[in-house]
DNA sequence: AGTTGGCACTCGAAACGGACGAGTGCCAGG
DNA sequence: CCTGGCACTCGTCCGTTTCGAGTGCCAACT
């Protein structure tokens, strides 16, 4: 077990290296904190640390920086969340208030969090697998091209082209449409697929082909996961690390293209409780040494969805994780209203 | 005017130049093209070049590189638009084909691109205001809270919430579905206001004051400028130049986040044919040293919306030329098509 | 007039090398 | 267990040198 003092030394360290961005050794770190001991005890408990893997030294004869490991400890025991102040929170919500619809209140907040944070945004659209039905449209575009529409209690509207095998008449839509909505309105997504199982068999035997394929696109659309999207913001913020190696910034931003990526280094958050991933605990290289925070946000009790940022692993994370924190607060609070 | 060896001394000193992206000079110059003549000649007429300001040298005793002015010229008078292999094409196409919806093909056609030119790409959504009414849905909400949503037909779809000042019953929303539906489908967007202007008029007083609420909310959303969303892909592409300078990428990424500038690059293009914009021709500090070649695709004959690309000054104009024009018509096609 | 070889010159990039100093590990004494 | 002292390491900084690609100019040639 690591003794109160030594913890309060990796401590400084997370600190002067997420200040300074620069190696830090003994001297400086008495200098700078009140520890109480002397630059020549410090060093043997810097040595201490490092056999326990928590802090490294880049070179010998360089200060030591904090590991992944350093990091997680730091983050789990050392660091409160520090709250925002009250003008910044002033801030935040009224430039959320500002917005029109569901897709402006994702664009502003990505672009707030990015602000905020000064790193790189991450917000997903509220899930459909968590969202209830609203409300179903039928439109006839063409004999037997109908679209479809969806939308959702968080304000979400998806639509689809569906091509019957056979004509659909005004009537036989108008009908499919009310059945369909009385029965799956205010219903969670998981919930619809037993509800509408049997519908098809309601209808005229030549109507049902055409029935049986607007109901496979519903069904289908209910479950597509490409549609959890996820929107950046930021990405400037990422020149002002990596300042030396244009190298490293590469992966980065490829990782970022990849959506399936982006879902899952929020995807894998807990629901409620806010994440964080550290350096290698993302899975995948390129993120070796960045950091996650997520959490997750929703109109209700419950996340619907998740936001967080991307940043290097030597981040300030008392203060990322109050910011997150606040605007997936002040998100959710806008979603409910709406 | 410039004797046609000169000219083609400038092609040389491009083709070079984007090839290596290292300032070339006289002796490499002739040992690669096979212009008969001597170096010494070559430099004579580099030296006319640069005092007509086509060339530069970085720093004397340097090679020269081509100056904006330089590209300007290679691409209007010196430069073909290369046409791609009939490999990348249906390569494209298939990639294409595949999309299931509009949000599909605008994504899959930026990561096409942005791939294919290994550069950024754009890709605005097709305008509102060249697109016509296919249906317009009202859904009730609560008793005063409507849900307006508009479909095009190219197949994209706005919503928006409107506060009535009064309750507004099923009756009534039908009702006005039904007229509004009957007066504007099939119509375009600019077309629209003068035929619903006294639709208000038409229904019960007490009515009056919601019908006209949504209304309003129906023309703000047709005119609604900050929809015409443009999205964006190939970010990391960024990285393959600027090797030396993270400093020069900042701006640039930070310019791309602005919705309002990607809409100037791509907006100030001609119609339909192809635009490039070189260096300072670009109103934008930060994209200063690069060029975007953009073109206007459409699901008809008419452009509805611009894709493009934003690369370095130092790009191949031939070759990229050739695959924004490829994709823009491919697009094209699979929108007519759905 | 246009082209060519020769030549002196410029100047950035790369290689070299020594001084500097922050930082370390270790040890003996408090 | 803490502390001051000390020898040692090694990366960074900075001035110097070397090297060579490239230039401009000029006289000679066609």
């Amino acid at each position: 077990m690591l003794s109160e003092r030594r913890l309060e030394v990796l401590r400084a360290i997370v600190q002067d290296y997420v200040g300074t961005e620069e190696p830090v050794g003994s001297k400086a770190l008495t200098e700078r904190h009140q520890l109480g001991v002397s630059p020549a005890t410090v060093r043997n408990d810097m040595a201490f640390l490092e056999d326990e893997g928590y802090i490294a030294q880049p070179h010998t004869s360089a200060g030591r920086i904090p590991t992944d490991k350093g990091y997680r400890l730091f983050v789990d025991k050392l660091a409160g969340v520090k709250p925002l102040s009250g003008a910044e929170r002033r801030a935040i919500q009224n430039f959320l208030e500002g917005a029109v619809d569901l897709d402006d209140v994702v664009a502003r907040t990505v672009r707030l969090l990015a602000q905020v944070t000064r790193q790189v945004a991450l917000v997903q659209y509220p899930s459909l697998t968590r969202s209830s039905v609203r409300h179903v449209e039928l439109l006839s575009l063409a004999s037997a091209r109908v679209m479809l529409v969806l939308i959702t209690d968080t304000g979400r509207v998806e639509q689809r082209f569906v091509d019957c095998p056979a004509p659909v008449g005004e009537n036989l839509l108008a009908d499919l449409r009310a059945r369909l909505n009385s029965r799956i309105v205010g219903r969670r997504f998981p919930d619809v697929p037993p509800l509408v199982q049997d519908l098809a068999d309601s209808f005229e035997v030549d109507d049902r082909p055409s029935v049986a394929a607007v109901l496979a696109t519903l069904l289908e659309t209910l479950v597509e996961e490409k549609e959890e999207r996820i929107v950046l913001g930021g990405a400037a913020n990422l020149t002002r690390f990596h300042h030396d190696f244009p190298l490293t910034i590469r992966p980065v931003l490829e990782a970022l293209e990849e959506q399936m990526v982006l879902l899952k280094l929020l995807g894998e958050a807990n629901d409620s409780s806010m994440t964080v991933r550290i350096g290698h605990e993302n899975f995948h290289e390129g993120l070796n040494s960045t950091s996650v925070v997520a959490v997750g946000y929703g109109s209700g009790d419950e996340a619907v969805a998740k936001l967080g940022v991307v940043g290097p692993t030597r981040m300030d994370y008392p203060g990322t994780m109050g910011a997150v924190r606040a605007v997936a607060r002040y998100v959710g609070q806008i979603l409910a209203e709406s």
